[in-house]
DNA sequence: GAATGATATGATACAACATATCATTTTAAA
DNA sequence: TTTAAAATGATATGTTGTATCATATCATTC
């Protein structure tokens, strides 16, 4: 089974064991980010929807969509860029803590890092000092990618 | 001299001697982020120019006098919130190297703070080991500050 | 100080990203 | 099979940002 499958099916047993449902369309939008590999907006997956399926699903659909894939985990926006990805650890079993994101900014390919938890917590250090409390640690990082160099 | 007015003093001397201008439009904007005290999208400050001026500024001219203000690095803009920021280091001699942006979330003042050279090796490293390559070091992180804890 | 070119700003239109709201369809359960 | 809830569609509009052409201001040279 493909990479691609084998995520889409841990995401369906994933929702169902939430008492939720991964549709179709859901399904579909899910499977289009993984299938691109590289972050999208939302406006690029309307036009990688009807492109791969044929028919045309409004934005607002997909914005929803999104949403609910964000809230179930399996996927991630990243505010910098405005774009979504779907979340690299579908298929692992643990929960993963803190996500920090590598954005290719030539091909938008993006990378799920673990930072070091002392990076982390010297980071957060930082923070305290500043008088300031981290809400989320998500961290984004304008990088290249190792083809795009 | 109150903190803004020097910072205003200190932009127009950098300006001189950068070979650029300062004019009042661009300072009137300046002084706008200064006085805020907190982040401001291009659209707010239309409204706090109109506000606090009496006349109207296009959103046109905020968004070039911004760009402007960002090449002199008087003023930097956030990507996660789409909102910009008066430099905190306007009346600094030193350049500053690297910059980390605590967001209060609540309130939208902004904190530009030093990360320790060595935390960001780390972080470097970390992105290397993952075959990206870090292009601009800028992190936004989505904090609370003091008085909205 | 008038002519000229460079820089700065204004005006208008539109592209890209996102949400509000009400209508319709699909699904699950009684 | 009716009914309520959940999901999706349709439409309008809000927000952020850029493209482009017109006008105004400034600086220099004649």
């Amino acid at each position: 089974m493909s990479n691609v499958q084998a995520s889409i099916k841990q995401a369906d047993q994933h929702c169902r064991e939430h008492g939720v449902r991964l549709t179709d369309k859901r399904k579909q939008v899910l499977l289009s980010l993984l299938q691109s590999e590289k972050a999208m907006s939302a406006y690029e997956l309307v036009d990688y929807y009807k492109a791969e399926f044929g028919e045309s699903m409004p934005p607002m659909s997909v914005y929803r969509i999104l949403d609910f894939l964000q809230e179930e985990h399996l996927v991630h926006k990243l505010n910098s860029t405005n774009k979504y990805v779907s979340c690299s650890h579908i298929t692992c079993d643990h929960d993963h803590e803190i996500t920090q994101f590598l954005i290719c900014g030539e091909c938008q390919s993006v990378k799920e890092i673990n930072i070091n938890k002392s990076t982390i917590e010297a980071l957060q250090n930082n923070i305290e000092e500043a008088g300031f409390h981290l809400v989320s640690p998500q961290l984004e990082m304008n990088c290249l990618c190792e083809n795009c160099i």
